[in-house]
Order: C-alpha cells, then structure tokens, then sequence
DNA sequence: TGGATATCAACGAGTAAGTT
DNA sequence: AACTTACTCGTTGATATCCA
C-alpha cells in the first residue's frame, strides 16, 4: 500500500467530515509490524557481494554466480591425529588436563564451554576474548561456570572485547598474582600460581589484540613491553608456562613480526610448542611456551578443534583449542558440608501431641517462661526433626540432563574413538555430525527443564524468585551480622529497622512531594553484611 | 568483511488515576 | 461501574557500532 494509491482510493468516495478521512488515513497508514525499519514493505539493503565465482553445473557448463561464498578460497585444516583430543588414557588421577581456547566471546556460548569442560574433565581452562564486563554477565558466569570449578576474570576495562579467564577446579589451589607495579598495555595478561609436584608453578594467559589506529596499539611498543615482562617471568625459581593467543602468524617465516616475536622466547632460552594451525584461517596465533629444558609436559602440547555448537546445532568458534597435560596427581575432588532437618517428614499430629507446656504454680517470670517454651520446643524439635548433616561431593551440576541427552553424549564418545581410531574422514564427518546433534539438544534440553520449572513455580513467588536469582548467578549464601550474643542481634536488627523507619518518616516531613529516588538514598539497604 | 553486541523505535500489555 | 488517559515495562526486529 503506498501514498497514491490512498489518494486514489480518497479521491474516489465522498466523505461527510474530516474525521472520517482521517480515520481512513490512519487504516492506511497503520504499520501492522514492529520496528520502525522492520517489516516486508521496507526497502533493505542489496546483498553484499562477497565474491565473483565460477563454478560447473551438472554439464560442466561454466556459470557466473554474483554473490555467496567462493569455496577455492577455503584453506584446508589438516586433519589431526591421535593424540589430537583428550583421551580416556590421559585423562586419568595421575595426570592434570589444561586447555586454552580463544572463545571470542562466551556470552553466546556459555552452555557449549561449560560442556566442554566437564565432557573433557579438564582441570584448568584458560580463556582468551571472554568479552565479559557488565554485570549482566553474571547470568553467563551462573551458566558458564560448572559446579565444583573456580572462575578468576580480568575484563578489558573501558573498550568492548578483549578480557581473559581462567577456570579452574576447586582443589587446584589456584593463587591470582597481580602485577600492579610494572605497566603493560600492549598485551592483556593474568598470571597465576599454582602447586604442582611439590612446587610452585607460574601460569601465565597472554591476549595480545592486532593492533590497528582504533586500539592505539603498536607492535614496536608491544616488543618492548614482552622483553621487559620475560625478562621478569624468568627469574621465577621455578617452572612456568606462558599461555594465550598471541595473534601473530608464527607459522610464516616471511612475517617479521613473528619471527622477530620468536626470536625473543630463543633469547630468553624459551620453547614454543605448538606447530600446527590453532586458527581456521589456517595460523598459529594461540602458543604454549616453557623453558626449554622444562619437565612439566608429560605428553607434547597438541591442538584440537573444541567442537562448540549453538543451540541450531551450527559450529561457531574460529580458533582451536591447546591441549596440554601435566605429569601429577588431580586435585582432590572437594565436598561440601551442609545441615537441616527434614520438616516434610514430620507427623504434625504426633509433634502437636508432643508439645505440652508445664507452667508451673510458683508465679514465674516472664523470662523464666519464655526459657522454658524455648527449651522444650527445642526438645521437641530435636525428637521429631533431628539435624541432619550430609556431605555432598562437588560435582558439575547435570539435574537438567536427560536420558536423551546422555545418549546422544554417548553416541558423541563413540564416534570420537572410532574416528581416533580409524583416522578416517568419513568417521571425522560423522564425529561433527553427533557434536551438532548433541549441542543441539543440550540447549534444548536445559531450556525444556528450566521452562517446566518455571511453569511448576506459578503461584509461587518464593520459589520463583529463588529459581530466578540462581539461573541469574545471585544466589549468595545469607551472611548474619557479627554478634557475642542473640540479644546483641536481635537488637541490632531492631535499631536497623527502627533507624530505618526514622530516616524515611523525617525525609517525608521535609519534603512537600514524595521523591522515591532522594528518599531511598537517604536510607541504608540491608544486604547481609554486618550491621554498621 | 563478518560476526557479535548495543542501541533504537514501535508496539502490546498492564496498571493507576482521572473522567463520565 | 465503565471508560479514558498517561505512563511503565518488556518484547521485537532492524540498524549502528565495535572488534578481530
């Protein structure tokens, strides 16, 4: 419908007022979809053009195609061999698994990652490009980060990207080092401690982004910041590791830079471990570097393709994954303690026949009485709900699962050792098919879980509130303030909500309207910590 | 250049207060 | 009581912007 044709169609009947026209008008005019651009009747953009490429039809005809993707211009990535995935050999108590990815964000992929670690029982995950840094990403942290693992960040602060991670699983005794005192800006970087064979090890996650006029980075001032950070790095007593996405091409010896860049790990007596693409441009950007005369790697540091899919089942991660495993005992699996008691079991008849409070005939004090309802309640209590402690070990959380899912993780497996075993392409084409498939249905899985949760949940805002905070990785234990006593608590919780009520009532008196935002800054919210 | 995220504008649903 | 109005909030889908 365009603006002649409401002329036309105006022009041709008669209209009694002004009112009906534009009532007639504003039919016409009415948008039907949403979003100002939005809709089919809007004019969009043609096509990028992507490339010019020939290709042969079924005669071996020539045919010009304007736009799409020119398959010639696709690098091949080699296949990898054996030892190119974590195997059930090498995962084992005597052995701790690292692996370093570049996510480029792992906003979109929290569940994948997640998944990715419990599936390879890896021990430490270093991630490049997290691209965290609001505190909505809290709600990917919840679902990023499995139970039983610790996650340590560094967000690139006032640019979007960028951001590094490491996760980790709670035994490992990880130590965040900072190093305040020198200035590096060149490159992001986070170094940890932690111990290993009775030593102390230094793992350090480098991400260097390409410089561009944008970032104001140089690759001159980047030089002189990496010899000064070896030169420090070195002088630690004991074994290290420098890990991360470096981005140069260390793989083309007609880069300078690359060349020039592993000229500096020679000169500090350094080897860097990787040799194959870590990039599906066919680059090795993402490196593994340890002293040359290092012990630490049991088994030569390969690189692997992470197999992350979206919820549509489509790959999207444009790196590799580094794999390394270090000689040494896992961390201990770490448990968590906890007590209560089980008020659904209780009898209500039997507990109201429990509760037969004596008042004795000596005229007693109030304080007396209240004790004396204290102590027997308790007594019933502990009759009827004893407290229960249980101990449970710390393990990724995986309620959410279903048979389903568990089969199409097995059938995954199966493909995977088949085609380790094999080597063979087909078997790599059937091995992608089933992550497809099982990434697919992760998504779907946990959705359907959590939306029948929901739906169980209506009516109940208690509940709702507490699935909600916990799917948005607020779930805090409730801290008490400090107090010798109970009497000391409870009054000061009095004089909390006593001061509370004061603050609010003098705001109102001096105000002739109410403003919500001056009142509410005047008054202290309680958030668990100890009561000033 | 492509992908991911941020932002924008329009809309629907819901609600409180005012009007008839 | 029924209706109107003004407003908020969340959703949707397109565009803008940023990053590698």
């Amino acid at each position: 419908m365009n603006f002649s044709h409401i002329i036309k169609t105006v022009s041709s009947q008669t209209f009694n007022n002004k009112g009906q026209l534009m009532h007639l008008c504003n039919v016409f005019l009415r948008r039907t979809r949403r979003g100002t651009r939005a809709g089919k009747s809007v004019q969009r953009a043609i096509p990028v053009i992507t490339s010019k490429i020939n290709h042969y039809d079924s005669q071996n005809i020539i045919c010009h195609k304007q736009h799409g993707a020119n398959i010639a211009n696709l690098a091949k990535i080699p296949l990898l061999k054996t030892n190119s995935l974590i195997s059930d050999e090498i995962n084992t108590n005597n052995n701790i698994v690292i692996s370093v990815l570049n996510c480029r964000s792992v906003k979109n992929k929290a569940l994948s990652i997640s998944d990715y670690v419990v599936s390879n029982k890896l021990d430490m995950f270093a991630i490049t490009e997290t691209w965290l840094g609001s505190s909505i990403d809290e709600s990917v942290k919840q679902e990023l980060v499995p139970t039983g693992y610790d996650f340590l960040q560094l967000n690139r602060e006032h640019r979007r990207g960028g951001g590094i991670a490491l996760m980790f699983k709670k035994g490992m005794n990880i130590e965040y080092l900072p190093n305040n005192d020198i200035c590096i800006d060149q490159f992001e970087h986070m170094d940890f401690s932690f111990c290993h064979a009775k030593t102390c090890v230094k793992f350090c996650v480098i991400y260097r982004p390409p410089p561009s006029k944008s970032n104001d980075l140089r690759t001159s001032l980047f030089f002189d910041q990496w010899n000064s950070y070896l030169d420090r790095i070195v002088t630690f007593p004991h074994e290290f590791i420098i890990t991360g996405d470096f981005n140069f091409h260390v793989d083309d010896k007609n880069d300078s830079n690359a060349m020039k860049f592993l000229q500096t790990l020679e000169d500090h007596n350094l080897t860097q471990h990787i040799s194959t693409a870590t990039h599906i441009r066919g680059h090795t950007l993402d490196l593994f570097i340890t002293r040359s005369e290092s012990n630490l790697l049991r088994t030569k540091a390969s690189v692997h393709e992470p197999n992350l899919f979206d919820a549509r089942g489509n790959p999207f991660c444009d790196h590799h994954a580094i794999q390394a495993v270090l000689a040494g005992a896992k961390p201990k699996k770490i448990s968590k303690t906890f007590t209560f008691r089980k008020w659904k079991t209780v009898d209500q008849v039997e507990l109201s026949k429990d509760i037969v409070l004596d008042i004795p005939d000596t005229n007693p004090s109030v304080d007396e009485l209240a004790n004396q309802y204290d102590s027997e309640l308790r007594d019933v209590v502990e009759k009827h709900a004893p407290l229960v402690t249980k101990s449970v070990l710390l393990r990724p959380n995986t309620q959410w699962y279903s048979d389903e899912l568990r089969e199409s993780k097995r059938n995954r497996r199966r493909a995977e050792r088949k085609w380790r075993e094999t080597g063979l392409e087909i078997h790599r084409q059937i091995f992608k098919e089933r992550c497809s498939n099982t990434g697919k249905l992760l998504h779907q899985t946990k959705q359907d879980f959590f939306s029948k949760k929901i739906e169980d949940c209506s009516g109940d805002h208690k509940q709702l509130f507490k699935l909600s905070n916990s799917l948005m990785g607020k779930q805090h234990d409730i801290v008490l303030p400090t107090s010798t006593s109970n009497t000391e608590l409870s009054n000061k919780f009095a004089h909390f909500f006593i001061n509370k009520v004061t603050t609010i009532r003098n705001v109102l008196s001096q105000q002739h309207s109410f403003n919500r935002e001056l009142s509410l800054a005047e008054d202290t919210p309680f958030n668990g910590e100890p009561l000033p």
